[in-house]
Order: structure tokens, then C-alpha cells, then sequence
DNA sequence: TAATATCAGTTGCATGTTGCAAGTGATGAT
DNA sequence: ATCATCACTTGCAACATGCAACTGATATTA
């Protein structure tokens, strides 16, 4: 089972202190607005990079989380699978073929954020040098619902087929100017 | 002028630390996915709850966004204004009225943001315990490009009328469980 | 004009988080 | 039996965060 940790530092601490980002759902300090709440269910770089990839790219496993190209380290990937576990976002279940994996799958939760990954790839594609294709990710604006549908119906019938590829990390360089983009 | 420090640590540091979060643009480790850049941009707790406050709160300096409820450290605070300013999100202009504060506002680049903003705001306000009244939000999910079109007219107007009211705090306890909410 | 308050930060330091690299235990392949 | 693989755990160094006090400039008040 992911995360069952023998100990974890921390974990005797009396009150949250004042500030730090509550996440854990007893902490008194959070705010009541939803942007906040989602932000601290997963919000963080590596939990919103492992939905990316359980949604778009189709992996499943934590060796095809690692070798993603991000860079992540082994502690934080695991950490943070726990805590999306944990949050109900996603789910762990042993590999029947061979008991070493764990195959993750987003759950009804987690394939919900399909409409805030779908606005961060657009907003990305448009405004940042990327190495995405402009003519797919122009495709994808323009057809938001289709695109939507197509990763659930994904999702609903476990079908791996990657929706985006890898994009390489050699080619951010030196693309010209976006169009529009300012600052 | 934000941001102007006398000295930063860590600024005559040599080649970025393999796996961390490449925040600036010249670091070599840097997938070229949309989402993965979106993230270094922005996509940390604090910039985006920023970003919130000046799109649908109509806050615009410091000290409001210091007094929203969330916690943040001023010191965060100030950096995070810094690199958003620098990222070319938001911009910062003196006010003519009273040289002490500075006015922040969302660029043409910070204002596209708005459609990952109401996908999370809807995200959470269907998945998770918020003090935010489902009518309202549940209006906005139905409505999404007419909100968008009201976010932007009062971007556009200078208009700082809140969008949505700071949720309270106290209310998160004891409300029932979500309608379709698993995990 | 002097005293006080406000604004936007800065600072030093303690604490928490992140990430490296080595390592572990269970399992599968040879 | 040996080796490789998978999903982690571990100890520790480096970095990020946040507290509380503080600063300089500016506005308000007496």
C-alpha cells in the first residue's frame, strides 16, 4: 500500500502554526473560498503534474511518473501520490500481473480537474515559449467540449492511448515571440 | 518600485539544482509541456490566490491582499508580487493620490487566466467543504462565458466591484456532504 | 511643525519542505 | 541461486516559508 509510513516528522505538533498552508482537512486556519480549498487539496507543481500525466499521457505507474522528464524526486513523488490517494483524487491498486506495481487511475474527483489541466495547457501554449504544437493546442481551444469528452471517455474506458505526447524540453529554446504575448 | 531588494540570497548561485522547480526562464532543467511552464509561472499557493483577489475581489494593493484571510507572510507577499510583476502578469503603478501605495493590476497575459481560476473555483466548490453558497456557484458553472465576458468587462472598466465575496472562515465545519462526492 | 499612523516592504532566524543518493524489502526474470 | 526491477524509505544538506520586529517614505493629526 503507497505511503504507509513508519513515522513522519511532524506528526506529533500541536496547533498548526499561524500561515502555513493548512493541509489537513482539521487544520483550523483555511479559508472558506473553493479556489484556496482546491489549492491546498492539490495545488502544489508535482500533485497537479502527476494528474497531468494520469490524464493525458495515460501512464499509471510510479516508474512512469518518475521517468516523465520533470525531474521529480522519489520521496516527493511518493509523498505526494499518498496525499492525492488520501484526498480521494486518485486511486492505488495492486498490479493482479505483477505484484510490484501499483497502478494509479484518477477517480470521478480527479478526472473533474480535466477542465482546470485543459485551461493550464491553453493558458501555457498561449502566453509562455513551449514546445507544444500551436495547431494542436489551437485545436483544443477551439474545441473544448470534444476535448473534454474524449479524456473522459478516456478515463471511463481505461484507455491508455496518450491524448498529448512528451513534449521534448529542448525545443523551448529559441521559439520565436508568441503572438499577442506582452511583458 | 516591488520587488527592489538590496541583495537576494542565492542569486550568485551557480547551475540549477537537478529536479527543482526551474522558477527562472534561463535554468536548463525545464519540461516543455504548457502545463509544467504554467506552473512555474504562477503555480504556487500564494500567486494564485493573488491572482483571485484581483480578479473577482477587486483588491489591488498590499495591504488587501494582506487582509483577504489567507495567512500569507509579507515577506511572500512581497516576493510573490515581485515575480508576478516580472512574469509579466501583473503590473505595478504608484498611486497618484498617496505615494505609500502601490496599485496592482492584471495584465492582457494575467487576465487569461480567468478560465483556470472558475474551473478551479467550480472544482471546488463541488468537490470539497467551502463556505460558498452553491446557487451562486453553481449559477457560474452553468454560465462560464458570460462570467468570463464579466470578469474581463470589469478588467477592462477598472472596475473593482467584487466578483465574489471573502467566504468565511467559520462556515467550512459541519456543512453536509457534497452532493456526489467520493473518497 | 512635530508627533503619530500607515504603507510596503526588509531582515534575521527558526522551522518546514524539497531533493540527492544510497539503501531496503518484495517480487519477477534468468 | 543470482540478478534486476519496483516502490518506496532514509539521513542529511540546501532551499523555502513564515514570525515578529523593524525600516524608510509618506500622509494625517494635533
Amino acid at each position: 500500500m503507497p505511503g504507509k509510513a513508519k513515522s513522519r516528522r511532524g506528526e506529533v505538533r500541536g496547533e498548526a502554526r499561524a500561515g502555513r498552508p493548512a493541509a489537513k482537512a482539521q487544520s483550523p486556519r483555511r479559508s472558506g473560498c473553493p479556489v484556496s480549498i482546491s489549492l491546498e487539496t492539490f495545488g502544489d507543481r508535482w500533485s497537479l503534474l502527476i494528474i497531468r500525466d494520469l490524464m493525458v499521457r495515460g501512464f499509471r505507474t510510479f516508474k512512469e511518473f518518475h521517468d516523465s522528464g520533470e525531474g521529480v524526486a522519489t520521496n516527493i513523488l511518493a509523498e505526494r501520490l499518498r496525499k492525492l490517494t488520501t484526498a480521494g483524487i486518485i486511486t492505488a491498486e495492486c498490479d493482479q500481473a505483477d505484484a510490484r506495481r501499483i497502478n494509479y487511475r484518477l477517480t470521478e474527483k480527479g478526472i473533474d480537474l480535466a477542465p482546470v489541466l485543459l485551461e493550464l495547457l491553453v493558458w501555457g501554449a498561449r502566453h509562455e515559449h513551449t514546445a507544444a504544437p500551436c495547431a494542436l493546442i489551437a485545436n483544443m481551444a477551439e474545441n473544448r467540449e470534444r476535448v473534454l469528452a474524449e479524456v473522459r471517455r478516456r478515463w471511463r474506458e481505461r484507455d491508455a492511448t496518450p491524448l498529448l505526447p512528451k513534449f521534448s524540453d529542448a525545443e523551448v529554446e529559441g521559439k520565436s515571440e508568441k503572438r499577442g504575448r506582452k511583458g
